[in-house]
RNA sequence: CGGGGCGUAGCGCAGCCCGGUUAGCGCGUCUGGUUUGGGACCAGAAGGUCGCGAGUUCGAAUCCCGCCGCCCCGACCA
């Protein structure tokens, strides 16, 4: 492909609203450009690596039975409503305004039922793998980060349908390996976490991260990437609190201006694994008391689940006064205004010479056993894992706690959506059973955008052979002066594309910098770099640019050695 | 939706507080010439509803009010 003739608009400064580097490189290379908040044009470059994943996914999907359809972005509402997720949606969803009755799609779950429902009624039909790779829509309330967090993007959605769960843990492990393969033939560093099931109910469902600063899920992963979860999981081991020898009688005391565990920690020289933190939730317009262990964070998700609440909040310091009698720093599980739940942290079960707020301002109780004095609803694992802690396998390293990039997500649905639309299939005996379904996303632009995270340098993009537009970038300099460097240009962009290399040859009227900047921003894997100084002496340089290494090539040796390059490469 | 920032040539910005020539600068673009191994140089040129609307004023890019758009933080995220 001749630069000279192709849009490969490059910018040398960075754009004003680009502010993580996978977006200013991605506008910066003329991968993309922004329409509006969240809408993004593919340029041609960028569009070049688009259907290269796609092909990958594509590859992957297929060979685990996947078969692809396409279906239509614009839905009747009517279908929508049926399975009660318009409401759920909210204002995720588009709506057509002068159409009433029309939504755009933002995923596709409801589609392949109504398909499902048409045509498969027997356990016979089964098992059969959907997807397609489509268009969705969300209306973001905020979108950022470039086509990370887009109102339209691309998506491989894939949907299995089985007739038992047996069958459905087939699809689910296919899927997982099928996305495994994926995002490592991409070139992706990633890892899997289970995620909560949320409000879909115990299903089994688990995230393909990516780890990156601009992430907006956190996760702690142990380095060899034996352990990974979501924050809203995670655990830890950590050392067990001693019971004290000595076990006085609970006593009230002074502790005037101590708001903090931290205050309790300086100001009465009380360990912080003897202070026994009291927040207070609102679950389903409940209050309930939550006891943490010293500075220890409470993870609302671990207690949503342990309560089974729908709706969890923290009390107002109003709502705390009336039910405690004092305000927040003196509130403890001993002499509550009114009774609540009591719940604990696994880590002060047995636990004992504790500091609590006496439930008077200014005053804490002192010598707390709470197996004596308290009365515990339960003990759970409620509390928020922390850097540096040990990885729950046991093998001795510590977590680390890291922002993430959710680029993949596989779901076992079960029959919600079967369900709410009657797509039901008859078994063996006859009887009519709701179809075992599963869901499974990936999102292109993400892989792009998570890719050039991972694999860039102060002065651009460097692809791997799997996503890299181009193979190898020849680079003419000073063609207009010498006939030599542009007859062995032509010579190589001839050999090269017949040996099936894809190649862009910058054959503009550029400076020698200009070409060379250029090449290191657009970023493809070999340079090829043909210029009077070492043709003269019947030589090419080659630069890998992942590496910077140079080597400088015979003419007649070129082809091999860039053929080796690449294959080593790849 | 709450908080903050920004909107001036294709891109990046100055000017705005403190109203007053013909609204500047860098990059890019066009013409001619000289250059050609890490973003060259000289000469000339084109390109602006100063986001939109309404006001104050003799006079508004600049001050007031309203709206729109974009970015960031937060809330939200099947």
């Amino acid at each position: 492909m001749r630069q000279s003739t192709q849009f490969l608009p490059t910018l040398k400064e960075v754009p004003n609203e680009a502010q993580i580097p996978s977006h200013q490189l991605m506008v910066r290379a003329a991968m993309v450009r922004q329409l509006a908040a969240g809408v993004f044009s593919f340029l041609p470059l960028g569009y070049r690596v688009h259907k290269k994943i796609c092909d990958i996914v594509r590859q992957e999907m297929d060979a685990i039975g996947g078969q692809e359809f396409h279906m239509p972005a614009l839905n009747p509402i009517e279908i929508w409503e049926q399975t009660g997720r318009v409401e759920a949606m909210g204002d995720v969803m588009f709506h057509i305004k002068n159409r009433e009755g029309l939504v755009l799609a933002p995923t596709h779950e409801e589609i392949i039922t109504f398909h499902a429902r048409q045509h498969v009624h027997s356990y016979r039909d089964m098992p059969q793998i959907w997807y397609q790779i489509q268009t969705k829509f969300r209306n973001e309330p905020r979108p950022k980060s470039g086509v990370l967090r887009g109102r339209q993007f691309t998506m491989k959605d894939a949907y299995s349908l089985d007739a038992t769960t047996e069958g459905l843990d087939a699809a689910y492990d296919k899927h997982e390996q099928a996305y495994r393969n994926i995002y490592t033939r991409c070139g992706l560093r990633f890892f899997i976490v289970g995620a909560s099931s949320g409000a879909m109910g115990g299903s089994k469902s688990q995230e393909f991260m990516v780890e990156s600063p601009h992430g907006e899920d956190t996760c702690a992963v142990c380095d060899d990437l034996s352990y990974a979860a979501n924050i809203e999981v995670a655990t830890s081991i950590l050392a067990a609190i001693p019971r004290l020898a000595e076990n006085p009688s609970i006593e009230e005391f002074a502790t005037p201006g101590a708001n903090t565990i931290d205050d309790l920690i300086q100001k009465y020289s009380i360990p912080e694994e003897r202070c026994a933190k009291s927040v207070v939730y609102v679950a389903d317009d409940q209050p309930v008391l939550v006891l943490m262990c010293g500075n220890d964070e409470l993870n609302e998700s671990k207690l949503q689940g342990v309560l089974g609440a729908t709706a969890l909040r923290p009390a107002e310091a109003e709502e705390l006064f009336a039910w405690t009698g004092a305000h927040a720093g003196s509130i403890g599980p001993i002499g509550l205004r009114t009774p609540m739940r009591v719940i604990a942290d696994q880590r002060l079960q047995h636990v004992n010479g504790l500091v609590s707020g006496a439930n008077k301002d200014g005053f804490h109780l002192r010598n707390i056993d709470l197996d004596r004095d308290a009365t515990i609803e339960a003990y759970h694992d409620v509390r928020t894992v922390r850097a540096g802690e040990l990885c729950p396998t046991g093998c001795g390293k510590e977590l680390r706690v890291v922002n993430a990039i959710e680029v993949g997500h596989i779901f076992k649905l079960g029959t919600k959506y079967s369900s709410a639309l009657g797509a039901t299939f008859l078994d063996e005996n006859g009887k009519e059973h709701p179809i075992i379904m599963g869901s499974y996303g990936i999102g292109i632009e993400r892989i792009m955008a998570c890719f050039i995270e991972q694999n860039h340098d102060e002065r651009g993009i460097t692809w791997s052979m799997s996503l890299a537009p181009y193979h190898v970038h020849l680079l003419g300099l000073g063609m207009k002066k010498s006939e030599s460097v542009r007859a062995v240009c032509e010579e190589l962009e001839k050999a090269f594309t017949a040996a099936g290399i894809d190649v862009l040859f910058d054959d503009r009227d550029e400076s020698p910098g200009v070409k060379f900047n250029d090449a290191d921003l657009l970023g493809m894997p070999l340079q090829v770099i043909v210029g009077d100084k070492n043709l003269s002496a019947g030589n090419i340089e080659v630069k890998v640019r992942r590496t910077g290494e140079r080597r400088i090539v015979a003419l007649d040796d070129v082809r091999a050695d860039v053929r080796s390059l690449l294959h080593g490469l790849a």
